[in-house]
RNA sequence: GCCGAUUUAGCUUAGCUGGUGGAGCGUGGGACUGUUAAUCCCAAGGUCGUGGGUUCGAGCCCCACAAUCGGCGCCA
């Protein structure tokens, strides 16, 4: 059962002349009543297969004529080069098996009109119809998604090995909680045996209770967030890298955030070139972000200029994305902003004790209109001060006093940060909608399939 | 929470001042010896999102509802 050989393999020439089998898909066929041209996928790739009737007889020959698109076959035959074949490499098939059949009833309902959606600027939307998303499990089998979901993998893997090899240890909190980390609003309740649980929207405030444990540590996992956001940017379920570290400053913690997004970004140049150019992306924009360094920017001079485009925006005022898009414009590589002030940024916030009007925290803005992908800082670290920032906020401080007992002990200045893994994918892969990199994406108006 | 748009065959769509809904893809049948999401011929497939209204007559006009998409706020 075991398959030995893959179509990948082939069209790298791998078995010229040889005798295989080849396991997959058909992707396509068409052909005359003597000869039957099959394009077979599997996950490494596509390949022509040619069936002639003289060759694999008339038994055979009605078996793959018969055989619809997303059909399952077995071909066994000789590898050829010929340049008549998309890829260079063609397969001669001498013996066919239908693994699992179509039904002529119930066509594979997924066609070349059916992928071509446009948003209303007429901007390709890829799997951005209501039919796409409503046969996603379907759709995932296409060439594109197929391709995210690749690069998808990279990142993940590029991101364990970045934090791995600095010593980090992975470690994972609970999904269901009882407080929030932000605002409470955009939590998801859970009935929980009579009383309410939350699903988490980060892992931060269990990773500092392990951080006196652990020093260093590191998770990815989902985080949930209930805001109603209708945008390519926002998941109500997305894959959150975040990570906490002891004795650490925001600038140190900070260049852990660009080490993790330029080491994403090496990963995928190294082993996705084929797929990044598939999908048409500049891959001397990925060896870019790899390459250089991340300015840095304060708050305040964000804001001087974007008073000086015009934009009307006061000191105080949070920077939504509409100011960020404008900011960024002009941005190459993706750029740190730091010291918000105090009055933007929720309680756990390390205030700056050199000004107080500001909190020691850092977003990464990636460019080309993707937005935020980090947020983090240093935290609120000594128990007095907790104290006086939840009530400052009106935040009650019963779900939150695991949290407030970690610092009773031992407290010690730290931070951390998380960063959306979906939207670093998106960005990096030019995606044009943070649901073309996860397989079945949940948002605010769907949870099926 | 706010703003905008869409809904016609399995899919993508056309549809005139309101007067018996066309096509391409796919599917079925047929033709064809090298095709490149082949080509050629034929066929089946539609209570035009739901409900109401106006009208002699509604896919088209009006109202309500629903679903979906796009954008904003919020954030990763």
């Amino acid at each position: 059962m075991t398959k030995t050989v893959w179509i990948g393999d082939v069209q790298d020439g791998l078995h010229d002349g040889q005798t295989v089998e080849l396991k997959g898909w058909i992707k396509r066929t068409r052909g005359s009543n003597k000869m039957r041209f099959v394009v077979l996928r599997d996950s490494t790739g596509d390949i022509q297969c040619v069936g002639k009737k003289d060759v694999i007889g008339e038994e055979s020959f009605e078996a793959l004529k018969e055989a619809l698109i997303e059909s399952s076959v077995i071909l066994t035959g000789t590898v050829n080069v010929d340049e008549r074949s998309e890829g260079g490499h063609e397969l001669v098939v001498n013996a066919v098996e239908i693994v699992g059949a179509v039904d002529p009833e119930r066509p594979f309902p997924i066609n070349k009109e059916a992928l071509d959606v446009v948003d209303e600027e007429g901007n390709p939307m890829p799997g951005g119809s209501e039919f796409l998303l409503e046969h996603r499990h379907l759709y995932l089998r296409t060439s594109r998604m197929t391709t995210m979901l690749k690069l998808r993998s990279s990142a993940f893997g590029a991101i364990h090995n970045y934090f791995r090899n600095e010593d980090f240890i992975e470690y994972q909190a609970p999904n269901f909680v009882a407080g929030a980390v932000e605002g409470g609003s955009t939590l998801f309740e859970v009935p929980y045996f009579g009383r309410t649980a939350y699903l988490t929207q980060s892992w931060q405030l269990y990773a500092e209770a392990a951080m006196p444990a652990l020093e260093r540590l590191y998770t990815i996992a989902p985080s949930f967030r209930a805001e109603k956001s209708r945008t390519r940017r926002h998941l109500t379920e997305f894959w959150h890298a975040e990570m906490e570290m002891a004795w650490a400053s925001n600038d140190e913690i900070m260049a852990h955030g660009e080490g993790v997004v330029r080491h994403i970004a090496r990963t995928l140049l190294e082993e996705r070139e084929t797929e990044l150019s598939s999908i048409n992306r500049d891959l001397d924009l990925i060896a870019r972000y790899a390459d250089n360094p991340y300015p840095h920017m304060r708050y305040d001079e964000a804001v001087e200029i974007l008073q000086g485009k015009g934009v009307e925006v006061e000191w105080g005022d949070d920077l939504d994305y509409s100011k960020e898009k404008i900011l960024t414009q002009d941005f190459d590589l993706p750029h740190f902003l730091t010291h918000y002030p105090k009055i933007a940024k929720p309680f756990y916030h390390r205030v700056d004790t050199e000004d107080e009007k500001y909190v020691l925290c850092h977003d990464l803005l990636a460019p080309e209109g993707y937005g935020e992908i980090i947020g983090g800082g240093e935290r609120t670290w000594s128990e007095e001060e907790i104290l006086r920032r939840l009530d400052e906020e009106g935040t009650p401080r019963e779900p939150y006093q695991f949290y407030i007992d970690t610092r009773a002990y031992g407290g010690v200045p730290h931070g951390g940060f998380g960063l959306g893994v979906d939207r670093v994918v998106s960005w990096l892969s030019g995606a044009s909608h943070i649901r073309e990199v996860i397989p079945f994406p949940r948002t605010s108006n769907r949870v099926t399939p």
